[in-house]
DNA sequence: CTCCATACTCTCTTTTTGGTAAGTATAAAT
DNA sequence: ATTTATACTTACCAAAAAGAGAGTATGGAG
Protein backbone atom coordinates (compact mmCIF):
# COMPACT_ATOMS: atom_id res chain seq x y z
CA UNK A 1 0.00 0.00 0.00
CA UNK A 2 1.19 3.60 -0.95
CA UNK A 3 1.47 6.29 1.68
CA UNK A 4 -1.38 8.29 -0.36
CA UNK A 5 -3.53 5.26 -0.49
CA UNK A 6 -2.80 4.95 3.04
CA UNK A 7 -3.42 8.34 4.05
CA UNK A 8 -6.89 8.06 1.82
CA UNK A 9 -8.22 5.53 3.73
CA UNK A 10 -7.57 7.03 6.49
CA UNK A 11 -9.50 9.82 5.53
CA UNK A 12 -12.53 8.27 4.60
CA UNK A 13 -12.60 5.52 6.91
CA UNK A 14 -14.81 6.23 10.12
CA UNK A 15 -12.24 6.66 12.13
CA UNK A 16 -12.19 3.72 14.68
CA UNK A 17 -10.04 3.20 17.31
CA UNK A 18 -8.00 0.90 14.79
CA UNK A 19 -8.17 3.27 12.17
CA UNK A 20 -6.89 5.84 14.42
CA UNK A 21 -3.84 3.53 15.72
CA UNK A 22 -2.84 2.91 12.62
CA UNK A 23 -2.60 7.04 11.39
CA UNK A 24 -0.27 7.11 15.10
CA UNK A 25 1.54 4.06 14.66
CA UNK A 26 2.53 6.23 10.78
CA UNK A 27 3.52 9.34 12.47
CA UNK A 28 5.25 7.37 15.21
CA UNK A 29 7.29 5.53 12.32
CA UNK A 30 7.93 8.38 10.22
CA UNK A 31 8.77 10.93 13.55
CA UNK A 32 11.27 7.94 15.78
CA UNK A 33 14.19 8.66 12.60
CA UNK A 34 17.90 9.36 13.53
CA UNK A 35 17.89 12.15 11.68
CA UNK A 36 14.70 14.00 11.86
CA UNK A 37 15.74 13.70 16.01
CA UNK A 38 19.18 15.06 15.34
CA UNK A 39 17.63 17.71 13.58
CA UNK A 40 14.98 18.28 16.18
CA UNK A 41 17.62 18.42 18.80
CA UNK A 42 20.25 20.59 16.19
CA UNK A 43 17.12 23.23 15.89
CA UNK A 44 15.77 23.39 19.26
CA UNK A 45 19.77 24.66 20.59
CA UNK A 46 19.91 26.62 17.89
CA UNK A 47 16.86 28.31 16.89
CA UNK A 48 17.60 29.24 13.02
CA UNK A 49 19.57 27.57 10.70
CA UNK A 50 21.17 27.49 7.45
CA UNK A 51 20.98 24.54 5.50
CA UNK A 52 25.09 24.62 5.28
CA UNK A 53 24.44 25.45 8.73
CA UNK A 54 22.51 22.06 9.55
CA UNK A 55 24.82 19.77 7.21
CA UNK A 56 27.91 21.07 9.41
CA UNK A 57 26.19 20.39 12.93
CA UNK A 58 24.49 17.03 11.75
CA UNK A 59 27.89 14.92 11.42
CA UNK A 60 27.79 12.24 8.76
CA UNK A 61 24.63 13.10 7.20
CA UNK A 62 24.44 13.43 2.97
CA UNK A 63 23.10 16.44 1.34
CA UNK A 64 20.37 14.10 -0.28
CA UNK A 65 19.70 12.81 3.39
CA UNK A 66 19.87 16.23 4.79
CA UNK A 67 16.96 17.37 2.01
CA UNK A 68 15.33 14.50 2.38
CA UNK A 69 14.78 14.78 5.80
CA UNK A 70 13.70 18.51 5.73
CA UNK A 71 11.30 18.22 3.38
CA UNK A 72 9.58 15.72 5.30
CA UNK A 73 9.19 17.85 8.19
CA UNK A 74 8.09 20.55 6.73
CA UNK A 75 5.93 18.69 5.17
CA UNK A 76 4.61 17.36 8.74
CA UNK A 77 4.61 20.72 9.87
CA UNK A 78 7.52 20.02 12.05
CA UNK A 79 9.61 23.01 10.52
CA UNK A 80 9.25 26.16 8.58
CA UNK A 81 11.19 26.45 5.50
CA UNK A 82 12.36 30.33 4.56
CA UNK A 83 13.85 31.08 1.30
CA UNK A 84 15.53 34.45 0.71
CA UNK A 85 15.26 35.36 -3.38
CA UNK A 86 18.95 36.14 -3.35
CA UNK A 87 22.32 34.87 -4.88
CA UNK A 88 23.84 32.46 -3.90
CA UNK A 89 20.64 31.55 -2.30
CA UNK A 90 19.85 31.88 1.40
CA UNK A 91 17.12 29.28 3.33
CA UNK A 92 16.41 29.67 6.52
CA UNK A 93 15.17 26.36 8.98
CA UNK A 94 13.21 26.73 12.31
CA UNK A 95 11.11 24.71 14.44
CA UNK A 96 7.36 25.39 14.72
CA UNK A 97 5.49 24.73 17.84
CA UNK A 98 4.45 21.14 16.25
CA UNK A 99 8.62 20.47 16.24
CA UNK A 100 8.58 22.05 19.03
CA UNK A 101 6.45 19.72 21.17
CA UNK A 102 7.76 16.77 19.66
CA UNK A 103 11.36 17.96 21.10
CA UNK A 104 9.80 17.86 24.31
CA UNK A 105 8.52 14.56 23.88
CA UNK A 106 10.78 13.11 22.75
CA UNK A 107 13.10 14.34 25.15
CA UNK A 108 12.33 11.58 27.40
CA UNK A 109 14.00 9.26 25.36
CA UNK A 110 17.39 10.69 25.00
CA UNK A 111 17.35 10.92 28.92
CA UNK A 112 16.50 6.99 28.81
CA UNK A 113 19.51 6.50 26.17
CA UNK A 114 22.05 8.64 28.38
CA UNK A 115 21.01 6.98 31.18
CA UNK A 116 21.17 3.13 30.56
CA UNK A 117 23.37 2.93 27.72
CA UNK A 118 25.81 1.26 30.43
CA UNK A 119 23.14 -1.12 31.14
CA UNK A 120 22.35 -1.72 27.55
CA UNK A 121 26.06 -2.29 26.44
CA UNK A 122 26.25 -5.17 29.31
CA UNK A 123 23.63 -6.31 28.01
CA UNK A 124 24.82 -6.61 24.43
CA UNK A 125 28.44 -7.81 25.74
CA UNK A 126 26.24 -10.54 28.00
CA UNK A 127 24.43 -11.90 24.94
CA UNK A 128 27.66 -11.98 22.97
CA UNK A 129 29.55 -14.08 25.59
CA UNK A 130 26.24 -16.12 25.71
CA UNK A 131 25.91 -16.80 21.93
CA UNK A 132 29.77 -17.25 21.69
CA UNK A 133 29.63 -20.49 24.65
CA UNK A 134 26.88 -22.03 23.09
CA UNK A 135 27.68 -21.21 19.41
CA UNK A 136 31.80 -21.91 19.04
CA UNK A 137 32.45 -22.22 15.53
CA UNK B 1 31.84 0.45 9.31
CA UNK B 2 30.25 -2.86 11.19
CA UNK B 3 28.57 -2.58 14.36
CA UNK B 4 31.03 -4.53 16.17
CA UNK B 5 34.09 -2.29 15.17
CA UNK B 6 31.92 0.49 16.35
CA UNK B 7 31.29 -0.63 19.32
CA UNK B 8 35.02 -1.70 20.02
CA UNK B 9 35.95 2.04 18.91
CA UNK B 10 33.61 3.36 21.42
CA UNK B 11 35.09 1.17 24.32
CA UNK B 12 38.59 1.81 23.44
CA UNK B 13 38.49 5.20 22.85
CA UNK B 14 38.18 8.14 25.72
CA UNK B 15 35.06 8.55 26.15
CA UNK B 16 34.83 12.01 24.77
CA UNK B 17 31.35 13.69 25.10
CA UNK B 18 31.61 13.49 21.23
CA UNK B 19 31.85 9.31 21.58
CA UNK B 20 29.25 9.29 24.27
CA UNK B 21 26.79 10.94 22.17
CA UNK B 22 27.58 8.77 18.77
CA UNK B 23 26.54 5.75 21.53
CA UNK B 24 23.66 7.40 22.74
CA UNK B 25 22.50 8.24 19.06
CA UNK B 26 22.98 4.40 17.92
CA UNK B 27 20.82 3.34 20.44
CA UNK B 28 17.77 6.00 20.01
CA UNK B 29 18.65 4.51 16.30
CA UNK B 30 18.00 1.21 17.48
CA UNK B 31 15.06 1.65 19.81
CA UNK B 32 13.08 4.18 17.37
CA UNK B 33 11.82 1.66 15.27
CA UNK B 34 8.22 1.25 14.75
CA UNK B 35 7.95 -2.29 15.46
CA UNK B 36 10.21 -2.03 18.75
CA UNK B 37 7.66 0.18 19.54
CA UNK B 38 4.77 -1.78 19.22
CA UNK B 39 6.22 -5.02 21.12
CA UNK B 40 7.04 -2.86 24.03
CA UNK B 41 2.96 -1.35 23.91
CA UNK B 42 1.75 -4.91 23.45
CA UNK B 43 4.14 -5.83 26.34
CA UNK B 44 3.39 -3.00 27.98
CA UNK B 45 -0.61 -4.05 28.57
CA UNK B 46 -0.05 -7.49 28.49
CA UNK B 47 3.51 -8.55 30.72
CA UNK B 48 3.67 -11.85 29.44
CA UNK B 49 3.70 -12.90 25.47
CA UNK B 50 3.96 -16.10 23.34
CA UNK B 51 5.71 -15.91 19.98
CA UNK B 52 2.14 -16.46 18.45
CA UNK B 53 0.52 -13.83 20.74
CA UNK B 54 2.67 -11.24 19.92
CA UNK B 55 2.81 -12.48 16.45
CA UNK B 56 -1.16 -11.83 16.79
CA UNK B 57 -1.27 -8.78 18.51
CA UNK B 58 1.39 -7.08 16.16
CA UNK B 59 -0.79 -6.96 12.89
CA UNK B 60 1.12 -6.45 9.74
CA UNK B 61 4.58 -8.27 11.28
CA UNK B 62 6.01 -10.86 9.56
CA UNK B 63 7.59 -14.00 11.36
CA UNK B 64 11.21 -12.64 10.20
CA UNK B 65 10.74 -9.33 11.39
CA UNK B 66 8.97 -10.59 14.64
CA UNK B 67 12.06 -13.01 15.15
CA UNK B 68 14.65 -10.22 14.40
CA UNK B 69 12.98 -7.33 16.40
CA UNK B 70 12.73 -9.41 19.52
CA UNK B 71 16.08 -10.77 19.00
CA UNK B 72 17.24 -7.30 19.23
CA UNK B 73 15.77 -6.27 22.09
CA UNK B 74 17.27 -9.48 23.58
CA UNK B 75 20.41 -8.30 22.95
CA UNK B 76 19.69 -4.59 23.79
CA UNK B 77 18.26 -6.23 27.72
CA UNK B 78 14.43 -5.03 26.68
CA UNK B 79 13.02 -8.65 26.94
CA UNK B 80 13.42 -11.99 28.40
CA UNK B 81 13.27 -15.13 26.45
CA UNK B 82 12.44 -17.95 28.25
CA UNK B 83 12.53 -21.25 27.11
CA UNK B 84 10.41 -24.28 28.04
CA UNK B 85 11.72 -27.25 26.44
CA UNK B 86 8.38 -28.65 26.03
CA UNK B 87 7.14 -30.57 22.79
CA UNK B 88 5.46 -28.24 21.04
CA UNK B 89 8.13 -25.38 21.71
CA UNK B 90 7.07 -22.70 24.00
CA UNK B 91 8.82 -19.67 24.08
CA UNK B 92 7.91 -16.50 26.53
CA UNK B 93 8.92 -12.79 26.50
CA UNK B 94 8.49 -10.23 28.44
CA UNK B 95 9.79 -6.50 29.70
CA UNK B 96 12.90 -5.90 31.66
CA UNK B 97 13.17 -2.90 33.85
CA UNK B 98 15.17 -1.83 31.37
CA UNK B 99 12.55 -2.02 28.72
CA UNK B 100 9.49 -1.04 30.87
CA UNK B 101 11.86 2.64 31.53
CA UNK B 102 12.20 2.84 27.64
CA UNK B 103 8.27 2.10 27.43
CA UNK B 104 7.84 5.17 29.86
CA UNK B 105 10.38 7.52 28.01
CA UNK B 106 8.62 6.92 24.74
CA UNK B 107 5.22 7.02 26.29
CA UNK B 108 5.64 10.92 25.96
CA UNK B 109 6.23 10.39 21.94
CA UNK B 110 2.45 8.52 21.50
CA UNK B 111 1.02 10.85 23.55
CA UNK B 112 2.54 13.66 21.25
CA UNK B 113 1.37 12.08 18.52
CA UNK B 114 -2.39 11.29 19.53
CA UNK B 115 -2.65 15.06 21.31
CA UNK B 116 -1.51 16.15 17.64
CA UNK B 117 -2.26 13.60 14.59
CA UNK B 118 -5.14 16.20 13.33
CA UNK B 119 -2.17 19.41 12.72
CA UNK B 120 0.21 16.35 11.04
CA UNK B 121 -2.48 15.54 8.76
CA UNK B 122 -3.56 19.56 7.93
CA UNK B 123 0.07 20.09 7.82
CA UNK B 124 0.18 17.37 5.20
CA UNK B 125 -2.50 18.75 2.98
CA UNK B 126 -1.43 22.45 2.90
CA UNK B 127 1.56 21.16 1.72
CA UNK B 128 0.27 19.01 -1.07
CA UNK B 129 -1.99 21.49 -2.31
CA UNK B 130 0.93 24.22 -2.32
CA UNK B 131 2.54 21.51 -4.15
CA UNK B 132 -0.19 21.18 -6.54
CA UNK B 133 -0.43 24.52 -7.02
CA UNK B 134 3.07 25.60 -7.80
CA UNK B 135 3.65 22.46 -10.30
CA UNK B 136 0.47 21.52 -11.82
CA UNK B 137 2.26 19.09 -13.94
C1' DC C 1 1.50 -44.05 10.18
C1' DT C 2 -0.02 -39.38 9.49
C1' DC C 3 -1.11 -35.02 11.01
C1' DC C 4 -0.88 -31.14 14.14
C1' DA C 5 1.05 -27.50 16.85
C1' DT C 6 4.81 -24.06 17.76
C1' DA C 7 8.65 -21.31 17.10
C1' DC C 8 11.45 -20.74 14.58
C1' DT C 9 15.37 -20.84 10.30
C1' DC C 10 16.74 -20.58 5.46
C1' DT C 11 16.59 -19.21 0.81
C1' DC C 12 15.11 -16.37 -2.79
C1' DT C 13 13.32 -12.19 -4.57
C1' DT C 14 11.67 -7.55 -4.39
C1' DT C 15 11.68 -3.08 -2.40
C1' DT C 16 13.66 0.57 -0.09
C1' DT C 17 17.34 3.22 1.39
C1' DG C 18 21.29 5.85 1.00
C1' DG C 19 25.67 7.29 -0.98
C1' DT C 20 28.44 9.64 -4.72
C1' DA C 21 29.09 12.62 -8.16
C1' DA C 22 27.68 15.79 -11.45
C1' DG C 23 24.70 19.49 -12.90
C1' DT C 24 21.94 24.17 -12.20
C1' DA C 25 21.15 29.05 -11.46
C1' DT C 26 23.08 33.68 -10.88
C1' DA C 27 25.12 37.82 -8.97
C1' DA C 28 29.31 39.45 -7.26
C1' DA C 29 34.24 39.27 -6.77
C1' DT C 30 38.85 38.72 -9.06
C1' DA D 1 36.28 35.65 -18.57
C1' DT D 2 36.59 32.71 -14.73
C1' DT D 3 35.75 31.54 -10.15
C1' DT D 4 32.98 31.40 -5.90
C1' DA D 5 29.19 30.70 -3.00
C1' DT D 6 24.69 28.33 -1.76
C1' DA D 7 21.01 25.18 -1.84
C1' DC D 8 19.59 22.32 -4.00
C1' DT D 9 18.13 18.31 -8.05
C1' DT D 10 19.03 14.35 -10.81
C1' DA D 11 20.95 9.97 -12.28
C1' DC D 12 23.12 5.99 -11.21
C1' DC D 13 24.62 2.27 -8.33
C1' DA D 14 25.40 -0.61 -4.17
C1' DA D 15 23.79 -2.19 0.08
C1' DA D 16 20.40 -3.17 3.34
C1' DA D 17 15.78 -4.25 4.65
C1' DA D 18 11.85 -6.85 4.28
C1' DG D 19 8.37 -10.13 2.35
C1' DA D 20 7.02 -14.91 0.74
C1' DG D 21 7.24 -19.45 1.17
C1' DA D 22 9.25 -23.78 2.27
C1' DG D 23 11.68 -26.53 5.61
C1' DT D 24 12.83 -28.36 10.61
C1' DA D 25 12.20 -30.74 14.98
C1' DT D 26 9.30 -33.70 17.91
C1' DG D 27 5.95 -35.60 21.11
C1' DG D 28 1.20 -36.59 21.36
C1' DA D 29 -3.48 -37.34 19.28
C1' DG D 30 -6.22 -40.01 16.12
Amino acid sequence: MTETSLRQDLQNLPRTDAALDRLVEEIIGRVADKWTMLLIEILTEQECCRFGELSRACTGISQKMLTQTLRAMERDGLVTRTVYPVVPPKVEYRLTDLGLGLSKAFCGVWIWAEANFEKIEKARSDYAAKATVQDPS
